[in-house]
DNA sequence: ACGATGATGAAC
DNA sequence: TTCATCATCGTA
């Protein structure tokens, strides 16, 4: 079973599709070559109210794709090296974003390879040309569902990195991350804000 | 713990 | 036009 995830995918809340990225395939094809990632670790960033979302300051230049059709990629550049790769979700005109950062082999080796954003987009020669596209064969670089199913049990959820700027925002549990291993039950009882 | 490294956005 | 900032990473 593999199925190309279809923008319908992508247009639901934020935090949904963050949540079911973990698992899912991260597909790159570049000349004659194809690459598949399984998705271990991903951020949401929600809205214009979200301090850590580029979209906070309203609508400029750099972050005008985040207001568009779900489905499409956003890709920046930070701190003078490094390529991000987000994927918009939710209704056009609503800036809303998934950060990819991390990726592995399979279910049971979900470390190591791919473990952070930057070296993430260096692995799959992602940079400025994808931003805007879509997510389809057609731009070398889409998301499939290849069957892989993940349980609560093995969804961690923690701060995001990097947003200490956010205020209270910067403690929202909006990080996803693929734990092979069963996780205890998050921490302080409930977990899911 | 820190420096690399350059685009971006807001201020002037 | 200038300048602070930055959804990071490798080395120490």
């Amino acid at each position: 079973m593999r199925r190309v995830l279809p923008p319908s995918f992508f247009n639901r809340p934020t935090l949904a599709v963050a949540r079911d990225f973990l698992g899912k395939y991260l597909v790159r094809k570049v000349g004659g070559k194809t690459t598949a990632v399984m998705i271990t670790e991903v951020e949401a960033y929600d809205g214009p109210r979200d301090r850590a979302c580029h979209a906070h300051r309203g609508r400029t230049e750099r972050n005008a794709v985040m207001f568009g059709a779900a489905g499409c990629w956003y890709v920046y550049f930070v701190y003078g090296m490094h390529w991000m790769l987000n994927i918009v979700t939710g209704e056009a005109g609503y800036p809303a974003a998934v950060l990819l950062r991390g990726g592995g082999e399979s279910f049971d080796a979900t470390r190591g390879k791919w473990d952070g954003p930057g070296k993430l987009t260096k692995a799959l020669a992602v940079d400025r040309r994808l931003n805007g596209k879509a997510a389809s064969r057609a731009s070398g670089l889409w998301i499939e569902d290849r069957g892989t199913s993940v349980a609560a049990r093995h969804v961690r959820r923690t701060e995001r990195i990097g947003v200490a700027y956010a205020g209270s925002w910067a403690k929202k549990p909006y990080r996803f991350v693929l734990s092979p291993s069963p996780c205890p039950l998050p921490r302080g009882g409930g977990g899911t804000d």
